[in-house]
RNA sequence: GACCCCAUCGUCUAGUCAGGUCCAGGACAUCAGGUUUUCAUCCUGAAAACAGGGGUUCGAAUCCCCUUGGGGUCGCCA
C-alpha cells in the first residue's frame, strides 16, 4: 500500500498540512508501505523553490521520512517519478487528449473577468453561480477557427450524467454528492498547466497511490476525482479526509491568528505617537525588510531562518493596509514581531522549530489533534504511532490549537532529558538560531568560553528545570550578555520590597555582602553557596531569601533569574561586584529624589 | 445563501460501532493548599461536560428524528 503528501509549495509548511504529512507516514509505515512525497506545483505563479526547500526541511527536521520523492538528505528517489507536477505536463496532455477525443471533456474560451464577471451577477441575484457550459454549444468551425487565432483558453470536464456521486470515505463513511451542485470544472489551465484535479488524479494513478489521505478541505472534491478516475479508467483509492485544525476562537487556523496578534501589538505602540513617529517607525520597518536577510544581525536575524515566499519589499502603504486589516501578510507580521520584540503565535512548523519545540514533541501533539489511541495515553512516540496509527481511531470533529498543552508536553519532554541531552541540544539551538547570543557569551565578561566549557555547561544546567523550550534560556539570560550600563532596575513593588523594606534592608545586605563575596578565596558555585548560608544564618534570620532577592535583583534588574549561587558564579566575580556596586549607587538616586 | 460534514468538562479527548459495569475516565488550562532563594518546576486537592427537544427501549452519552450551534466547500488555489 501507498500513500502520498501533495502539498503545494506556495509558502511554510502549516502544522495542518504536517499533520496530514504525519499521519499519511504513519498510514504507511504501519501497514509497511511507502510514503511518497510529490510537490504539487501546478501554480506557476505562486510556487517558488525556496518554498519547497522549506517545505521538505520541515518535514525532515520532523522526522517524517519520505520513501519516494524529491531527493533530500537521504530522503526521496523512487521509480514513479518526476514528483514535480511541472515536470509531467506532457504526461497530463496525453490524458487530457484522451478525455477531448472522447468527447469527455471540452475547450472553453471565456476568460477570468468573464467569469468572475457572471459569478458577481450570481451573487448579486443570490444565486449560486455554475459554469453555463456555453462553450459546449460551440460548433466545430468556431473552435477551429478560435484554436487557429490561438485564442487563450481552458479545458473543462463534462460532467457525465445526473447521477448522485457516492464516494466512500474512512473516517467520514459514505458521502453522496448530487452533481447538481458541481459544475464542469476546468482540468486544464490556460497556461497549459493542469489544474490540482486534473493532477492529482493522474499523479495517483501513475504512482500507485492506494489511500489518499488528506484534510477535510478536500472532502468536497473527491467526487470530481471520482468522476475523472471513472472517465479515465483508472481504479479508486481509498479516501480518507481529516478533520481540521482549528485556532483557539474557532477560525481556520492560518496566518490571520499572526496578524492578529501583531496587529494588535503595533497599534498599541503607535497608539500614543505622533504622526511623525509613527511616519519614523513604518519607515524603519520598511527599510529593515529591504535589507537583505543575510545582512540581518541580533534579534533581526530570526528573519534569516523563516522562510517568507518572496523578498517582498513592503510599502509604507502596504504596511498601513496590514494595520487596518486589509492584508494579513505574515512577513510584516513578523517584522512587527521582530521590532517591538514580541511573541507572534506559532502556526507554521518553522514558527515552532525557531520557538525551541521539539519536533518528536510537535509530532506527538499534531497526531493527537487528529487521532487517538484510547485507553487514556496521550505521550507517545513515532515508534508507537507506527505500530499502532490506524483510520478507524481518526477523529471526525476539528480541533482547536491548543498551544499551552504543546508547551506542558514540551516541558515535560525537556524536563525527562539528561543534562547532556539539555546542553546539547541547547547549544545546536542557540548556534543557529540565536549566533549573536553565542557570541556575546563568549565575548564580554565570558571571554574564557568558546564552545563547551564549564560556564556554559552552568549556564545550562541552571536553565534546564525552568525550560519549556529552547528558547526559553536565550529569553531569560538576557542579562548575562547585556553591559553592565544596561541593566536597568525595575521600578515594581516586588523590587522595591526586597530592596527598601526590613531592617537591615535588602540594600544594608548588599552593602555588607558585596566585600564578603570580594574576598572570597574561589569563585565557585559551592563556594558563594556557603558564604550566603552563612550570611544568611547571622544576619537575615536563616532566611536566604532576603539575601538571593537582592542579589538577583542587583546583578540581573529583575526578581527573576535562575538560582542564585549558579547565577552569581556564571556570572563571575567581577560583574557581580560592579552590578552590586551600580545598584547600590541606584539607592543613592532614588533616595535623594 | 446553497450543499456537505461535525457535536462529551474552557480545550484535546476515553467511553458511541456490539445500549446497562458511566450520578461519565484521563490530559492541558483554571482555582485552593504544600515544597522551594525568585521565576519555572514538583506534590496534594477542588471545581468543571454527555448542546436542546422528541422518540425507540425495562434501560441511552451510546440507536433514530428534529432544532440549535460550529466548521468546510462553492477559483484557470491546492
Amino acid at each position: 500500500m501507498r500513500t502520498r503528501f501533495a502539498p503545494s509549495p506556495s509558502g511554510p509548511l502549516h502544522v495542518g498540512g504536517a499533520r496530514t504529512a504525519l499521519l499519511c507516514w504513519a498510514y504507511a509505515k504501519a501497514h509497511g508501505g511507502s510514503f511518497i512525497l510529490r510537490i504539487e506545483d501546478t501554480d506557476q505563479k505562486r510556487s517558488s523553490d525556496a518554498a519547497c526547500r522549506a517545505l521538505m526541511q520541515d518535514l525532515h527536521w520532523l522526522g517524517i521520512e519520505w520513501d519516494e520523492g524529491p531527493e533530500y538528505d537521504g530522503c526521496g528517489g523512487g521509480e514513479h517519478g518526476p514528483y514535480f507536477a511541472s515536470q509531467r505536463l506532457d504526461l497530463y496532455h496525453r490524458y487530457i487528449d484522451i478525455l477531448l477525443e472522447q468527447g469527455k471533456a471540452y475547450r472553453a474560451f471565456e476568460g477570468p473577468e468573464q467569469l468572475e464577471a457572471a459569478r458577481a451577477t450570481a451573487r448579486a441575484e443570490k444565486r449560486v453561480y455554475r459554469y453555463d457550459r456555453a462553450a459546449l454549444k460551440l460548433d466545430g468551425a468556431t473552435i477551429q477557427r478560435y484554436l487557429d487565432e490561438g485564442r487563450p483558453h481552458v479545458v473543462r470536464f463534462k460532467l457525465p450524467n445526473d447521477e448522485p456521486i457516492v464516494v466512500r470515505d474512512e473516517v467520514r463513511g459514505e458521502v453522496t454528492v448530487d452533481p447538481k451542485e458541481m459544475d464542469d470544472f476546468v482540468i486544464l489551465k490556460a497556461d497549459g498547466y493542469p489544474t490540482y484535479h486534473l493532477a492529482v488524479v493522474i499523479d495517483d494513478e501513475l504512482m500507485d497511490v492506494t489511500h489518499v489521505i488528506r484534510g477535510q478541505e478536500h472532502l468536497y472534491n473527491t467526487p470530481k476525482h471520482v468522476l475523472l478516475q471513472d472517465a479515465l479508467g483508472f481504479r479508486r483509492p481509498v479516501f480518507a479526509h481529516l478533520s481540521l485544525i482549528l485556532n483557539p476562537d474557532g477560525s481556520k487556523m492560518s496566518k490571520r491568528e499572526k496578524a492578529k496578534v501583531a496587529r494588535r501589538a503595533a497599534k498599541e505602540y503607535l497608539k500614543a505617537k505622533s504622526v511623525e513617529e509613527r511616519k519614523a517607525w513604518i519607515a524603519e520597518l520598511v527599510s529593515l525588510d529591504k535589507k537583505p536577510k543575510s545582512l540581518l544581525t541580533g534579534i533581526e536575524a530570526k528573519h534569516k531562518h523563516r522562510f517568507q515566499d518572496v523578498d517582498h519589499n513592503f510599502s509604507a502603504r502596504e504596511f498601513q493596509s496590514f494595520l487596518e486589516g486589509d492584508t494579513d501578510e505574515p512577513a510584516i507580521a513578523h517584522l512587527i514581531e521582530d521590532k517591538l520584540g514580541i511573541d507572534l503565535p506559532e502556526v507554521d512548523v518553522q514558527d515552532f522549530r525557531l520557538s525551541g519545540y521539539l519536533p518528536e514533541v510537535l509530532i506527538n501533539y499534531l497526531a493527537l489533534l487528529g487521532w487517538s489511541p484510547g485507553h487514556d495515553i496521550e505521550k507517545f512516540d513515532r515508534d508507537f504511532l507506527v505500530t499502532h496509527f490506524d483510520l478507524d481511531r481518526v477523529i471526525k470533529s476539528n480541533a482547536k490549537f491548543d498551544r499551552a498543552k504543546l508547551l506542558a508536553f514540551n516541558l515535560d519532554a525537556i524536563q525527562a532529558m539528561s543534562p547532556n541531552q539539555f546542553r546539547e541540544l541547547s547549544y545546536a539551538h542557540y548556534r543557529e538560531y540565536h549566533p549573536e547570543f553565542v557570541e556575546k557569551l563568549s565575548a564580554d565578561q565570558f571571554d574564557m568560553l568558546a564552545l563547551s566549557p564549564e560556564q556554559f555547561d552552568m549556564l545550562a544546567a541552571a536553565n534546564h528545570s525552568r525550560s519549556k523550550t529552547l528558547d526559553d534560556t536565550v529569553k531569560s539570560s538576557q542579562f548575562f550578555i547585556m553591559s553592565h550600563d544596561a541593566i536597568e532596575y525595575e521600578e515594581t513593588k516586588g523590587v522595591r520590597k526586597a530592596l527598601c523594606n526590613g531592617d537591615p534592608s535588602g540594600y544594608d545586605h548588599l552593602a555588607a555582602i558585596k566585600p564578603m563575596l570580594a574576598d572570597l578565596t574561589a569563585w565557585t558555585k559551592d563556594a558563594i553557596e556557603h558564604a550566603l548560608n552563612n550570611y544568611a544564618q547571622e544576619h537575615a534570620d536563616g532566611k536566604l531569601g532576603k539575601v538571593a532577592q537582592p542579589l538577583r535583583i542587583a546583578v540581573s534588574g529583575t526578581t527573576v533569574s535562575p538560582a542564585i549561587f549558579e547565577t552569581l558564579a556564571i556570572l563571575g566575580r567581577d560583574a557581580v561586584l560592579n552590578r552590586i556596586e551600580r545598584c547600590l549607587s541606584n539607592r543613592k538616586l532614588s533616595s535623594s529624589t
